[in-house]
DNA sequence: CAGTGGTCTAGACCACACT
DNA sequence: GTGTGGTCTAGACCACTGC
C-alpha cells in the first residue's frame, strides 16, 4: 500500500488487511478516520497556523492516496468539532477564535433583554497576574506535578458599566512562559485569540462545572453585591488538540440580569 | 420528474430547476435537505412511532426516486440531530426517550464524586398535579393564549434520600389531557417516555436558562435547607418536532454534593 | 475563467445482526 | 445466507469565490 514517494506511514490499514491480521481485538478503524488522524497530526504539529488555509480536498486526496470522497468525511469531521471551517469557493481554514463570528464561543453569559451583540464588548479589567508553584488541585486539573509553574490570573469583566464576572485563571507556566498582565490588558480581541497567535495554544472544547455559591467577602466587593448575596460559580477546563487540559478557570457570575444559556440536544 | 406512482410532491426540485426557476433570491435547497423534510413530516405525522424501525436506505431511496447516497446524508442528518438512531446491521428506529442508553438526556446535574449510575435513579414525590388557565408569561413561552388550559405539576427529586430538586412543570392542556398524578406516579421510567407513550408528544431539544438564586421560604423547606441558601435555578423550555414548545419546567437545585455539567464544543 | 467546496449518482465491498 | 447500515471509489455536475 505505502510505496515511494508516499506520505502515508505504514500504519494506514484496510478493512480487509485487518480482519485478516489479527482474531482478537481487529481494532477496526474505517480509513477516513486515519486520515482524519493524519490531519489532526498536521494541526497539531502546527503545518497549518490558526486562520490559515489547509490544502484543498483534491490534494489532500493525492498525498494520503485516498478518493476525495474519504477526504471529505474526515474533514466534515473536523468541521463538526470546531477545528477547521469550511468555506464554499474559497476552501479549508483552521479554526481559530480571533473570527468575529466565533468570538467568545465559550461564554454562555446572555443578557436578560437583548442580544450579547447589542450589549458590546466586556470591558476588562485585570486584578493581578502571578507565577506561582501549582497547588495540588490545581496541578491535577492542568496534569501538572505540584509545584510545578502556573499562572494565576484574576480579572474582572462588566457590561455596560456593571461588574459582572470576576475570574480566576489557572495556565501552565511551560506553553505560556512570557505572559504577563501588560501583554494582556494591551490586546484587544479575545484572550483565547491571543493564546493562539502569541502562544500557539488552541483550545478546542471545554467542560464546564456549575453550582450556585453564596458571595464571600472579597468577591463581593469586586462585584459589588451584599456578602453572601447567591452567585453562579462556573469552573471551565479548557483543552487543546489531544484533550490536553491547558486552562483552568474559576468564575463567579453575577446572575441578576444576565443569565448562562445552554441548549440540549 | 414527479410521475404516476410517485410519493414525490411536485415541490422537489433539482438544482438547474432552481437556477432557472427565478433570479432573485433562488432559496436553493439541496435534493437530501429536501428528502431530509420529507422524512421529518412522517416522523411528525406519526408514520412510524418512537422506537420504531424505519424503512430500509434502500427502500427510501426507491420511494423517493432518488440514490441511496441522497437518502443516507438525509438519515445522518436527522441521526445528528437525534430525531433517528441508526444501527448497524440492524436499520434506523425513531429515537426516543425510554432507551436505556439517552434516559435523562436533558438532565445535566451530576453527582460530585461517582456517577450518575453508580447513584442510581432519582426518587420521585409529586406535590401536586392541577388543570389551570395559563398566566401571561407560561402561556408566551408555551405559545398560548393567557387563559388557555395548560397543567401545573409540581415535583421533588431525591437523590440517595437527599432531596435535590424541586421543580414545577407547566405543559400544554391540549396534547397532554388526562395526565394526572396518578398516571405520573404510577409509571415507571423517565417522564419524557410517559410523554411519548401515553400523549405521542416526543422532546427533541430543548433550551436552559441557568442563575444563582436564593432559596425562598417554600422551597428551602422542601429541600431542607435554609432560607436564603443559594440555589441553582434552572429554567428549560422543550421543544417538539417544527420547534413546537410543549413544555416549561422551574427547578431549582440544590448544588452542595452535584453540579451541572456542560460540555463546550 | 479556473479552483474550491457541495451535491448526486452508481457500484463494489465490509461489518454487523439475525435467522 | 440475507438484509441492514458503513465505507470507499470514481465521475459528473452545481454553487460560490476570486482573478
Amino acid at each position: 500500500m505505502a510505496t515511494l514517494l508516499s506520505p502515508l506511514p505504514d500504519t494506514i490499514t484496510t478493512a480487509s488487511e485487518v480482519a485478516g491480521a489479527s482474531a482478537i481485538a481487529p481494532a477496526f478503524s474505517p480509513l477516513y478516520q486515519q486520515i482524519k488522524g493524519l490531519i489532526l497530526q498536521s494541526l497539531l504539529a502546527g503545518e497549518w497556523k490558526p486562520g490559515e488555509l489547509i490544502p484543498s480536498e483534491m490534494e489532500l486526496a493525492a498525498r494520503f492516496r485516498v478518493s476525495q470522497g474519504t477526504v471529505r468525511k474526515a474533514i466534515d469531521e473536523l468541521g463538526a468539532e470546531n477545528l477547521v471551517m469550511r468555506r464554499q469557493g474559497k476552501g479549508t481554514f483552521v479554526a481559530t477564535h480571533a473570527e468575529q463570528q466565533v468570538q467568545y464561543r465559550f461564554l454562555r453569559l446572555t443578557p436578560d433583554h437583548g442580544d450579547t451583540r447589542s450589549e458590546g464588548p466586556a470591558e476588562r479589567q485585570i486584578i493581578n497576574c502571578r507565577r506561582l508553584r501549582a497547588p495540588a488541585d490545581i496541578a491535577r486539573v492542568l496534569a501538572l506535578r505540584a509545584g510545578d509553574a502556573v499562572l494565576q490570573l484574576r480579572r474582572i469583566l462588566a457590561f455596560q458599566g456593571a461588574p459582572t464576572i470576576v475570574e480566576e485563571i489557572w495556565l501552565p507556566g511551560g506553553p505560556f512562559k512570557g505572559l504577563t498582565a501588560d501583554r494582556l490588558s494591551a490586546y484587544r480581541g479575545p484572550m483565547y485569540a491571543l493564546f493562539e497567535t502569541e502562544f500557539g495554544v488552541r483550545m478546542v472544547r471545554a467542560e464546564e462545572k456549575l453550582r450556585a455559591v453564596a458571595a464571600d467577602a472579597a468577591s463581593a466587593e469586586l462585584l459589588r453585591v451584599p456578602v453572601g448575596e447567591p452567585l453562579l460559580s462556573v469552573e471551565r477546563t479548557s483543552y487543546t488538540y489531544n484533550d490536553l487540559p491547558m486552562e483552568l478557570r474559576r468564575g463567579l457570575y453575577r446572575t441578576d440580569s444576565h443569565h448562562y444559556k445552554n441548549k440540549l440536544n
